[in-house]
DNA sequence: TTTATATGAAACCTTTTGGTGTTATGTCAA
DNA sequence: TTGACATAACACCAAAAGGTTTCATATAAA
């Protein structure tokens, strides 16, 4: 099927539940590597590569303030997924009428 | 944050290219295993394997008839990953109404 | 200028992941 | 009953993932 999958750094990025936290906190407010790290119990150079891998899948961006490193969400990314997805909302709709058919044949 | 993610098992499923590949696959009809196999590159224990994480994502389910072991989507796994994805269309929505107050206040 | 702060980067380790080949089991068909 | 078929189950392997510690660098503040 598809080999070159664009959508394959962002579900990447999206399997792994620290790096969802890190997307919802950073919902709520752009912040520092060293805010979100606090707030995990795991060290900063661990928390630093789950940022460079939401990075790559463009979920997030960073911008350089002083010695701060701020980290943005990037919404655009999460569309993707969301596309990707919602393709299978047909299948869903098919299945509720092919339901339907069969119980009004019953009847 | 949420150490017992409902979620997981669900984007842990969604993360391999391969996956999704027979989530697609399967969207436009049951199929065994022999049948998913012979689609990909790689040999049918590699697949199994991969079905077996689809099944504990819950994403397909499997119905044994005769020696045959039908594959099918289960579309409302992945309605869990879109519910948690439309969290985000908030903050798309703050973003969009923040970048039209600072438009306002420009003028 | 010196010191503290915020971060990046490298080297390393363990577990998980995604694949392989081989063997075993259950079912259909001759 | 015998043979072919569809699949499960195992043991094994290399690479990637997720973490650690240690060290380096740039900026802010005293």
């Amino acid at each position: 099927m598809n080999i070159q999958d664009p959508a394959q750094p962002i579900f990447r990025a999206l399997a792994d539940p620290t790096r969802r936290a890190i997307l919802a906190m950073l919902a709520s407010g752009d912040r520092p590597i060293g805010d979100i790290a606090a707030k995990f119990d795991m060290t900063r150079p661990a928390v630093a590569k789950h940022l460079a891998i939401l990075k790559e899948g463009d979920l997030i961006s960073v911008e350089a303030i002083g010695r701060e490193r701020i980290n943005k969400l990037n919404p655009a990314a999460l569309k993707t997924a969301q596309d990707w997805l919602n393709h299978f909302d047909h299948f869903w709709d098919d299945r509720l009428s092919k339901l339907k058919q069969a119980v009004e044949e019953k009847k």
